[in-house]
DNA sequence: AAATATATGTTGCAAATGCAACATTTTAAG
DNA sequence: CTTAAAATGTTGCATTTGCAACATATATTT
C-alpha cells in the first residue's frame, strides 16, 4: 500500500503509516460503484480517508429530495465532526462513485497519544489540522460568496478568489451547471448574468476560460 | 489565573495549563476597549484564545466598507488557519470590544509534542479539535441556511435548527437586525416575510419569542 | 430623566431572480 | 460511430427582494 499521495499521511514513511494504522486499529475497506460507504443516521465516530477512488456525500430530506453536499476525491477526509451539519435530521450518506478504498480511523485515536508513542504521530495530528483548516477555509469562502446580494457580485467575488492564485485568466474548475449550484443561483439566471457581465466589459468568457477585464 | 471556563483547557488542571503555557512559550496580553488585538495583514501564525472580555473580527474592503465578520467571547479561539478566508485580500483585524485578556499560542506548538511530554497535551489537542469541529459545524449550518432560495425558507430552516435543541418555542439568540445580517437578507424584507409567515400561520412571533406552529 | 443610539415595523417601487420551456452543443458511453 | 446524457444558451413572466424613507418602540448612556 502506498500512502504518499494521501495528505493526511504526508511526511510519514509508508511503513510508519502501516505501523500507526495497526496501532490505531484502523480498518481499510473496498467499495464498488454505488455502494454505501457510510451512513450518518447510525452515527459512527470515525474519520474516513479516501485512499482510492471518489465518493459523494448526499443528503435526503423529509420530502425525499436528494442533494449532493460534497464530493470526495483521493486523499480527502470526511466525518461527522469534520465538516457538515445535519440539524434538520435528514439522512446523510456517503456513496462510492466508482471502485474505491477507504480507511476508517477512530476519531479519538488520532488525538490520543498511543502507548507505543509512534514518533510520527505529531505529524499526523498536524496534517489533520491542516486538512481541517483547508476545509474550514473553503467553507468560509463559500459563505463570503453566498453573502453577496446579487449573482454578479457572487460571480465576481468567486472569480477574484481564483484569480488570486491563477492570475486574471483562468479555467473554471467546474462546469457552469455546478458553479450555479455552488453559488446557489439558478443556472439560467446565472448564464444570463454572465452574458450581461460580458456585455458590460467586466469579463470575457469562452467555454470555461474566464478573463477578468475590470477590477 | 483560572482557566476552568476556557474550553480549550477543559479537563486540564490550572497548574498543568500554566506548565504547558510556559513550555509552549505562549504569551498573554491585555487589551483595552478598541485596541488592536491582531492584524492579519502582517500574518502571525498564532492561535488567539480569549481569556477575558470580548472582541470582534472585522474586514475592511477596498472601498473602505467595514463589516463585522465574527464576534468572540470568553473561551473562543481565533486564528488565520482557524476559520476565515481572506482571498480578496481585504484588511482583517481583531479589535477588543472592552477590557480583554488574550493568550497567543504558536500554532505549531499545539500539534507538536513537547520534549517535556506534558501529559495533558493530548487533551489539549482533543479540545482543539472539538473547538474547530464546533466552528466547522456552525459554518456548515450557515451555508445550509444561505443555500435556501427564499427568505422564508432560510428562516424556517434556521428556526428548525434552534428548535432541535430548544423545542417548538424558543427565544431568538440575537436581535432581528443581527438575524437579517446572519441570513443575508434585507432587514425590512425579512420583517415583511416574518409578518407573512405569521399571517400564514407558520409561526408566531412576539418580541424575540418564536413558536413554530406548522412543520 | 433626558437624550441618544438601536432595534423594530411598514410600504411603494424598481431591480434581480427563479422558473419553465425551449434549442443547441459537448461529452461520455455503448 | 452512434446514441444517450450532460452541459450550455436564450427568453417571457411572475415572484421575491433590496432599497429608501418613514414612524415607533426599546435600550443605553450621561
Amino acid at each position: 500500500m502506498k500512502f504518499e499521495k494521501i495528505d493526511l499521511f504526508e511526511g510519514i514513511p509508508d511503513e510508519e503509516v502501516m505501523r500507526m494504522v495497526a496501532c490505531f486499529g484502523a480498518k481499510i475497506k473496498d467499495f464498488k460503484e454505488g455502494e454505501l460507504i457510510c451512513d450518518y443516521s447510525d452515527t459512527g465516530d470515525d474519520v474516513g480517508v479516501m485512499l482510492k477512488g471518489s465518493a459523494s456525500m448526499m443528503r435526503t430530506d423529509e420530502d425525499g429530495e436528494v442533494a449532493v453536499m460534497e464530493l470526495f476525491g483521493e486523499g480527502d477526509i470526511f466525518g461527522e465532526a469534520l465538516a457538515f451539519s445535519n440539524e434538520a435530521g435528514d439522512s446523510v450518506k456517503v456513496v462510492a462513485e466508482g471502485d474505491s478504498k477507504v480507511m476508517f480511523i477512530k476519531y479519538g485515536q488520532i488525538t490520543k497519544r498511543c502507548e507505543n508513542a509512534c514518533e510520527h504521530h505529531s505529524r499526523l495530528v498536524s496534517n489533520m489540522f491542516g486538512l481541517i483548516a483547508k476545509k474550514t477555509l473553503s467553507l468560509s469562502q463559500r459563505i463570503e460568496i453566498l453573502s453577496k446580494k446579487t449573482t454578479r457580485e457572487k460571480l465576481m467575488y468567486y472569480f477574484r478568489i481564483i484569480s488570486k492564485c491563477n492570475g486574471k485568466e483562468f479555467d473554471l474548475p467546474m462546469s457552469l451547471t455546478r458553479l450555479s449550484a455552488y453559488i446557489c443561483a439558478d443556472r439560467s439566471a446565472m448564464t444570463r448574468e454572465l452574458s450581461r457581465m460580458q456585455a458590460d466589459g467586466l469579463i470575457s468568457l469562452n467555454k470555461r476560460k474566464v478573463k477578468i477585464l475590470k477590477a
